[in-house]
DNA sequence: TAAATCACG
DNA sequence: GACGTACGTGATTTAT
């Protein structure tokens, strides 16, 4: 088990493997080594996709090259894993083709490639010839129509194609014999992809198109209809024109008359995007066939463009081949022994390093004191340590550390096995644990005796991604490692929002490479082992990896944060946070087994109960938990109304609909209310948990994720102790069971109504400041302004709407929302808003100015300069838009209160134990809420300590204001 | 693996 | 004028 398996990384790894149906080193299988495989390369394509996606270079004399190097590199890792294929480069001609006379807007709104793009188009055909590789262009035609027409060809004669590319637009060509490879992920596009991406298989993908259209190509499509809604059509009626023909069939009126209005758009769409497989071939395909390379001329076109690493790993391939004499022996470059930190290959990297499959991996196994004595030299003399541990448990205060990875510069890294058994030996089974020896390892407590210097030294960085998890490892053996950078926060402050900040998924971004995956090593499911039980070659090889790529994923962003002016959002925001949150976690939370046992023991029976009489009512027995069997009962057999549907058919039975059959009188759904409401506490609270309090300390350590939410929020996973049942007696029996450790008390200390007077500030609402300020009720006080009723007259029911609506502004409001809450009519829940907006003008002028920003900018911001990433502010999709809109203008009021309270949590401590209070323990951090765990003496002192502190964590115009609770259990203190 | 549901702020 | 509606999370369950 690794690390960087913890709860931010885990989603990161998910998203990866949902996008990447198989997990290969190389790309796709080869075809049949005769030789009649064809590689088409979408040159055009790749130019511009490399151009974006790898970092500026520039050669000696100025010229960008990023994706020349990209591309030389591309075909380089093709070239060597298909000896036995053609491969040819095919480019657009010019910017009008033949689609261009029927329908003239095509490609019309395509900006000019940037300045730095332009001159690397020709290289990219010098670096084709280079290769010795047939440039197959045609006047009047887009690279697409040629690939398709070759593709049509090749198949026909017999041969496998691989079309080398990720445009969507040529997915449609994927049929048996033709698959597509993502150059740039190194990832095969099968038909699995692309059903992924258009929600049919590839021969119907035309017909999507048609139906969606393509803003970047400017195809118009049926306005309103995206992929989704057209994936749908197409599958229901089987392919364009049938559905053009039958669409008065269509339920939907808008929907239906936009089919019919636009049907012709729609099949000049299709003509759009449909790729011509009968263009006129520029050369015979028998042409295409395997060539030899002129190594010279190649080297002659690398070294003119300054590309130094591929150069030596050219020189190297062409000693293997025995192309030219080898002096030195081409044996694997040995791990270096000496001291000196060789220099780092700077040759292409100007402004940013290269990517790493520029650079060679120098990876040594450590196993003995003298050669780890020379990595801490290392570090020393270059002032920079990535570090990275590996352990056989997702939990860290109870995992056992079973290696240690350091990276002193690219390319050049260890690992310090320390608790590795006979390798293979539990998974394979065949050998016997006795007779197996482990292999030979220093000691744990002389490695850390040898780095403890070196990992405390303030004049040595050290570097690491989700370094919280490390951090508690060393903790744990007595080091507390300073001072500290992390690349996932640092990407997490550069770009929160835009995507996930996973080592593997970073290292794909930014390095455009792709990591050995944690499944390669341990494997899946039933086969998987922990990490002491990999072999050590093996765990050199990912461990060594992880540290390498960690140093360069920070050499790449951590520059950035001052580019883009983050530095003080990263420094003040997420780095302190790291060993503070750390140890939280390591500390966890005393929980009473033997009350939730107990609580267990009381639901089951209940839940029996409940069972039992919903099945009489039902008039026969069926399985409550099933949302589908209880739809049928309670609408096709008890006929209770008539019941909605849902996008998949299916009944909808959630508490809304079950509490409207309720309030009608039918017992049955309030005691389904019941049983689910007990049912979520005894799975999700008293059972669940009870398995992850550690034995022994009885405490639970849930892991909080600091790069995972759009907002700047923390996350709680494993278990999530952010949603702890309080709203019902029956669920604050479980918050009961969180105690505090004998002769202590807990301290729960929340900031009251943070949110709403971060609106106040931020739209600089007057009357609203003014009413903080003055410390009155505030829902009293909007309902008063809001609706006009004097405060001496308050009901508790107008109260209650201006409470609501209250909620409803930081949300993002809207008079559906706001009517669905409240009950009433979407019409009066308007009348209500628009009275607010009157009431508080200067909230619609920010609401409006935040929504202007996020589109130009692609981002919000917080008060502390936190940047928010909305990327669906540009939807086509109305609906999509307006959600877009709405996070929007609430990931500024939700970010800015998760900035105040980590800059609370950045000091408390320290103001802990200046006062002396160094036996306070921070357990818990529920977004507006931290719980402390402290000696009973000090508990009122401590408390009043943290409300200081939280109620300073910033100067703003309205009042901060935190209140605090003392108790044995977490129910009491809140 | 996805969808439905529901716990929290 | 239609669209689909509160924002942010994570865990468990059933169904596919």
């Amino acid at each position: 088990m690794s690390d960087e398996k913890t709860a931010d990384e885990k989603t990161a790894d998910e998203k990866t493997a949902d996008q990447t149906t198989e997990a290969t080193d190389t790309p796709a299988p080869a075809p049949a080594g005769d030789g009649s495989g064809l590689y088409l390369v979408d040159g055009s394509g790749f130019i511009f996709r490399a151009f974006h996606a790898l970092p500026m270079l520039n050669r000696p004399d100025g010229t960008p090259v990023n994706a020349v190097l990209g591309f030389s590199n591309m075909l380089l890792k093709l070239l060597a894993d298909l000896k036995a294929s053609a491969v040819a480069v095919v480019f657009d001609s010019k910017r009008l083709n033949f689609r261009n006379d029927f329908y003239p807007d095509y490609k019309a709104h395509r900006p000019e490639p940037p300045e730095e793009l332009k001159p690397q188009f020709a290289l990219i055909r010098e670096a084709t010839e280079a290769f010795c590789l047939p440039c197959l262009e045609l006047e009047g035609y887009e690279a697409d129509d040629l690939i398709a027409t070759y593709a049509r060809l090749a198949v026909e004669a017999g041969r496998e194609v691989t079309i080398v590319s990720s445009d969507k637009d040529m997915m449609q060509l994927v049929r048996p014999g033709v698959r597509m490879l993502d150059p740039l992920k190194n990832k095969p596009i099968g038909p699995d992809e692309v059903f992924e991406k258009f929600g049919v298989a590839p021969d119907k993908v035309v017909d999507v198109q048609a139906l969606a259209g393509d803003s970047v190509d400017n195809v118009p499509g049926v306005p309103g209809i995206g992929v989704k809604t057209a994936a749908q059509l197409i599958t229901e009626y089987g392919d364009l024109e049938s559905l053009l023909a039958r669409a008065g069939e269509i339920k939907q009126p808008a929907r239906r008359q936009k089919l019919i209005d636009y049907a012709e758009q729609a099949r000049i769409s299709r003509r759009l995007v449909l790729l011509d497989d009968h263009a006129p071939p520029p050369k015979p395909l028998e042409e295409l066939r395997v060539r030899e390379p002129d190594h010279q001329k190649l080297i002659d076109f690398l070294k003119a463009q300054g590309f130094r690493t591929i150069v030596g790993r050219v020189e190297a391939e062409m000693r293997k081949d025995g192309t030219i004499a080898d002096g030195a022996g081409a044996s694997p470059a040995p791990a270096p022994t000496t001291a000196t930190p060789t220099p780092a290959p700077a040759g292409e990297a100007r402004s940013r390093p290269a990517p790493p499959t520029d650079v060679e991996k120098r990876y040594e196994l450590v196993q003995d004191l003298g050669a780890l004595a020379a990595w801490v030299e290392r570090a020393r003399a270059t002032g920079i340590l990535a570090v990275d541990t590996e352990t056989d448990s997702l939990t860290p205060a109870t995992a056992t550390l079973v290696g240690i990875s350091l990276a002193t510069e690219p390319g050049l890294a260890c690992y310090i096995p320390l608790a590795h058994k006979a390798a293979g030996a539990a998974a394979a089974g065949e050998l016997s644990f006795d007779t197996a020896e482990a292999p030979p390892q220093i000691p744990v407590a002389d490695v850390m005796a040898a780095l403890k210097d070196v990992l405390e030294d303030p004049s040595v960085l050290k570097i690491g991604h989700n370094f919280k998890f490390d951090h508690q490892l060393f903790a744990r053996h007595g080091v507390r490692v300073a001072p500290v950078d992390d690349s996932m926060l640092i990407s997490y402050v550069l770009e929160g929002g835009a995507h996930g900040h996973g080592m593997d998924e970073l290292a794909e971004l930014h390095l455009a490479y792709r990591p050995i995956s944690y499944a390669e090593v341990c494997g899946t499911g039933k086969a998987k082992i922990t990490f002491d039980r990999v072999p050590l070659d093996k765990a050199l090889a990912y461990a060594a990896e992880d540290a390498d790529i960690t140093l360069r994923l920070w050499r790449v962003l951590k520059p950035r944060l001052v580019d883009d002016r983050m530095v003080t959002v990263y420094e003040t925001l997420e780095r302190p946070l790291v060993p503070v949150i750390a140890d939280m976690e390591s500390c966890g939370i005393r929980v009473d087994r033997a009350a939730l046992a107990r609580l267990s023991q009381d639901l089951a029976i209940r839940l029996a109960e409940i069972e039992t009489e919903v099945h009489k009512l039902a008039n026969r027995s069926f399985n409550i938990g099933s949302p589908k069997q209880l739809g049928e009962i309670l609408f096709d057999e008890l006929k209770l109304g008539t019941g909605k549907k849902g996008k998949t058919g299916a009944y909808s039975t959630d508490s809304s609909v079950l509490e409207e059959l309720a309030e009608q009188g039918h017992t049955i759904a309030q005691r389904v209310l019941d049983w689910r409401q007990l049912a979520k506490l005894k799975s999700t609270y008293t059972d669940a948990l009870q398995a992850q309090i550690v034995e022994g300390t009885e405490r639970v350590h849930t892991a909080f994720a600091m790069a995972v939410t759009n907002t700047g929020r923390l996350s709680s996973t494993d278990p999530n102790l952010q949603n702890i049942p309080v709203r019902t007696e029956e669920g604050r029996k479980i918050r009961r069971a969180f105690v505090a450790a004998p002769g202590h008390k807990l301290i729960s200390v929340d900031y009251s109504q943070i949110e709403l007077r971060l609106v106040a500030e931020m739209a600089n609402i007057a009357a609203l400041k003014q009413a903080f300020q003055d410390g009155i009720d505030i829902h009293a006080a909007t309902a008063s302004q809001v609706f006009g009723v004097p405060l001496d007259q308050m009901t508790s029911e107008i109260r209650r709407k201006a409470k609501a609506i209250n909620f409803g502004i930081i949300y993002g409001i809207s008079g559906f929302g706001l009517g669905r809450q409240l009950g009433i009519m979407p019409g009066e829940a308007n009348a209500f808003i628009k009275a607010y907006f009157e009431r508080f003008h200067e909230l619609k002028v920010w609401m409006e100015a935040t929504k202007a920003f996020a589109r130009q900018h692609g981002h919000v911001v917080t008060l502390f300069g936190r940047r928010c990433y909305i990327p669906g502010i540009h939807e086509k999709n109305a609906a999509r838009r307006a959600f877009a809109e709405r996070q929007a203008t609430n990931a500024p009021i939700q970010g800015t209160a998760a900035d105040i309270m980590k800059r609370a949590m950045a000091r408390v401590p320290a103001a802990l134990k200046d006062a002396g209070f160094d036996d306070v323990r921070m357990l818990l951090q529920v977004h507006d809420e931290l719980l402390f765990e402290v000696p009973e003496a000090k508990a009122e002192a401590a408390a009043k300590l943290v409300r200081e502190v939280m109620e300073g964590a910033a100067t703003l115009g309205v009042p901060l204001v935190a209140e605090a609770g003392i108790g044995d259990n977490w129910d009491e203190a809140h």
